[in-house]
RNA sequence: GUGGGUGUAGCUCAGCUGGUAGAGCAUCUGGUUGUGGUCCAGAGGGUCGAGGGUUCAAGUCCCUUCACUCACCCCA
């Protein structure tokens, strides 16, 4: 057996510093989540693989099962005797659907709630695509019917949350589906899903190629030109109803696409102006969505592809008598620390949490330094005291590497603290230093590049 | 799952038509005998991804395999 370690390709680990960005931008979510009064929950890692089949369109290929070593094949069979195949979760909706059917005479409606987890996938990673990764949701779920102005708020919060962040601009992308759906119906397409997932690539591959692969998979010359016109309608206001209209397609199902798209945009508007792009390509997203669907880019990384998508599923949760529509949106965490730190330079400003290094003369007096680090603590300052007693240089030092802003000195003229940036080393009273406060806790910073 | 690229020190990489393993950065020690960062000197650190083959001789050529990586598919 080999000793030898290796990274393990799509399970992205960070170093203590980069750690603490993405501990920051867990708190902003967390506490921006909390502010708009959702609640949290934790659900396990594992569902009946059963569940987790046919939510996701291909998402059976990237289900990580989960046996014991030691099961026999008994065990590992699913259905009748009690047991199942358990599969990692995919993503986080899924399960608070089932939560909700299997909560739902204690739970009160309309829940709103949050869930920061890892989900796994089982795919090839490559930048920005892991096999592990955190996802932070909100969602909305109501028994019988979910009142629209949820589609509207979800995205607003988010634009909340990555307004805190150092982005240099970001775009939360919304559609409905049932604008290419209604449209695509209204030309005689039928084959909407394909018809969708070709028009999903103009960005990547161009007009004229998503034309020819339009015509390929047996539309007309005029009805891919319809289809590209579409796609290309693209609004941060309510201009798009009129674009689309003048394309002189109707459908009832367009319609209403359009009704409920207008809705969110005016909220967006009103509330978050600018966030919130219309744009009539986007399509993306798992296959339970059924309405408004969300993607979000960031400006100037158009093709690192969404940090944050979600959208509105009306029959995902459902117990056989009543069925629970929900909307949610969901932040890829480490895809978005993904871009953050390797490319923007993301960091912390620190690789620890210490703010104030207790330096030791003397082995001997390491229980006054304990002392004095206790009393430090005790003020919410946090510190620790020096490893060994080495020389002062070598303490110092020891901060330095770590990022650690201050050491504190007892000395014969009484307690000193050293801001190790400036060198300037001054008196301080245990019972009353204070650092400034953006000493006192690690936060983010941008690597000089 | 499909197709390409790359594997040499902790990191980034050099290593010619095969001839006894190198640099920079990082680490540690000393210069600096209890106040860091700069500078100078020195040291440690490698089964050259793994296995097989060709050869007097393989980091270098061939085969196999694994890992990493990029693109596709798909997606946060």
């Amino acid at each position: 057996m080999s000793t030898k370690v290796a990274p393990l390709s799509g399970f992205p680990e960070f170093l203590p510093a980069d750690r603490i960005a993405e501990q920051h931008v867990l708190d902003i979510i967390r506490r921006t989540f909390e502010l708009h009064g959702f609640a949290s929950i934790e659900t396990r890692a594992v569902e009946p693989v059963e569940r987790l089949l046919g939510k996701g369109g291909d998402a059976d290929k990237e289900i990580y099962a989960v046996t014991r070593l030691a099961a026999d094949r008994s065990e590992a069979s699913s259905g009748q005797d009690g047991t199942h195949e358990l599969g990692l979760h995919f993503d986080l909706t899924v399960p608070f659907a089932r939560y909700v059917v299997e909560n739902a005479g204690r739970l009160q409606l309309p829940f709103r709630r949050y869930q920061i987890q890892k989900v796994w996938r089982g795919e090839r990673p490559q930048e920005g695509r892991y096999r592990e990764f955190t996802q932070a949701d909100i969602d909305v779920i109501d028994a019988g019917t979910l009142a629209p102005h949820y589609e509207a708020e979800v995205p607003l919060v988010v634009a909340e949350i990555f307004r805190q962040l150092p982005l240099p601009g970001f775009r939360i992308q919304v559609n409905n589906r049932k604008i290419p759906e209604g449209f695509y119906r209204g030309i005689g397409l039928a084959d909407v899903a394909g018809t969708l997932r070709i028009v999903d690539k103009l960005d990547k591959i161009g007009p004229d190629r998503v034309r020819s692969a339009l015509v390929e998979a047996g539309a007309s010359a005029e009805q891919a030109a319809r289809c590209l016109a579409l796609a290309e309608i693209r609004s941060e206001d309510l201009s798009f109803v009129d674009r689309v209209r003048a394309l002189g397609v109707s459908h009832p199902t367009l319609t209403e696409g359009l009704q409920a798209l207008s809705a969110v945009m005016r909220v967006g508007l009103d509330l978050a102006p600018g966030a919130l792009v219309a744009d009539l390509r986007v399509a993306r997203g798992l296959d339970y969505y059924t309405g408004t669907v969300y993607e979000t880019q960031i400006v100037g990384h158009e093709g690192y592809g969404s940090v944050c998508s979600g959208g509105r599923y009306d029959a995902l949760a459902s117990d056989g008598r009543t069925t629970y529509p929900g909307v949610g949106i969901s932040i890829g965490v480490s895809r978005l620390l993904g871009l953050l730190v390797p490319r923007l330079g993301l960091t912390g400003s620190r690789s620890t949490p210490t703010c104030v290094l207790v330096a030791l003369p003397a082995e001997a007096d390491r229980a006054a330094a304990m002392r004095t680090a206790t009393t430090l603590r005790a003020r919410g300052i946090p510190t620790e005291v020096a490893p060994s007693a080495d020389k002062f240089g070598k303490q110092i030092r020891y901060a330095d590497r770590r990022g650690i802003p201050y050491v504190w000195f007892a000395t014969a003229e009484g307690d000193q603290v050293k801001d190790i940036r400036s060198g300037e080393q001054t008196g301080a009273d245990v019972a009353s230093w204070l650092p400034p406060q953006e000493d006192l806790h690690p936060g983010i910073r941008l690597r000089p590049r």
